[in-house]
DNA sequence: TTTGTTAGTGAACATCTGTTGAATAAATCT
DNA sequence: AGATTTATTCAACAGATGTTCACTAACAAA
């Protein structure tokens, strides 16, 4: 079932070691922090075999996330799993799970966005648009035809968008909320969405 | 009227110059490529000069971003600039401003986000949200309460996911079209969405 | 213009990087 | 089981890193 395609044994073993010891460091080092060194020490390899398996630290951090992520579109397609036709329940349930599928991750959420393995250009740049007034944008006239594609981009990093708040929030609120949140966003009328400019413009 | 409190000339200059190399070299050279040493030789400058003002090329980078980010706020609150009652002209040409500004720094925009600067975790997470057919969650009973700033971040990741899917589709579309759709986007209503189950869930 | 301050230089250092080659160990295949 | 393939090791290398130092050159303030 699973695409286990003849993957030699040591070859597991090496990169779940390097895997395991990287996620360790990281609990107590700064990502930028930690060299190749470091982490062949810690699990007890030697530095030529990283570069066997991997480019760089980044590499190796990839390689677990994907992990993390294969979890992710589980959680998501779980409530769909029986059914094949579509009901509201195993829709708004797939929103639950994804929220649950994160929560149960948060250690890692938390390590990989509060470490700056990412150089924080999309963090700081998604900041500085939440300064904007930007949800104040609305009530116009119709028009039916909106690019998939960019409708697609439009939502997925939506939703990224309110992980991201949650993960800095400190995860103080619960999984339901946050689905109940997002379907809320989702069904969200702008007619009713008060036209004002904001009076703090400070900084 | 700026805040040029007295910086050292030789500072501003050195920053430049090393600013300037680097975007330079971005043109020809993967990021993670390009070293400390080959700035500062391109800039002609001595190394421990570059460790004076940054810690890594991250940190100059974020200085380089730190401008344009400056020059979108600015286009953003053009069209608010004389005005201080609200038009609905002045809120759609803010959404247009965005755009635009984005299109006139369409190389900085392809550089940072095609170099990997930015290791691909949202990338990589937002591509893999876009697979799951989330737009068709919609459609609940109502309830107006939505956390403020859960919103906020929302809208915001969702514009950086437009201009994402921009940016990655080589900027065929013009500024004027994707602020439109933007609009259109905040307009949706998800009442007529049609609700159907993906079948293609191959890989 | 002089004085105090600080940015930039050049050199040196230990450490880390990325790569290589030959030897060894552990896996896979028949 | 033995033969073959290949992952891992160890040592060595040039180059890059990050830091420090005393020296000088340029700037700001008076």
């Amino acid at each position: 079932m699973s695409s286990n395609q003849k993957i030699d044994k040591r070859i597991k073993r090496t990169k779940k070691a390097l895997q395991n010891a990287l996620i360790t460091l990281m609990q107590s080092h700064d990502f930028k922090a930690i060299t190749i060194t470091d982490i062949v020490k810690h699990a007890d390899y030697n530095r030529g075999t990283f570069y066997k398996h991997y480019k760089y630290k980044e590499e190796l951090l990839e390689d677990i996330i994907e992990e993390v992520i294969k979890d992710l579109v589980d959680s998501y397609r779980q409530p769909y799993q029986d059914t094949d036709s579509f009901t509201f329940n195993s829709l708004s349930a797939s929103a639950v799970k994804i929220f649950e599928h994160v929560y149960a991750h948060a250690n890692f959420y938390q390590l990989i966005i509060q470490s700056n393995a990412l150089p924080g250009f999309h963090k700081r740049i998604s900041n500085e648009l939440k300064k904007l007034p930007l949800q104040d944008l609305a009530e116009i006239e119709p028009s039916p035809d909106i690019d998939p594609e960019l409708h697609a981009s439009y939502q997925a990093y939506a939703i990224f968008g309110m992980i991201m708040e949650w993960v800095e929030g400190g995860f103080k609120l619960t999984p339901a909320y946050m689905a109940d949140q997002l379907l809320e966003m989702l069904k969200f009328s702008p007619v009713n969405s008060r036209f004002k400019i904001r009076s703090d413009l400070e900084k």
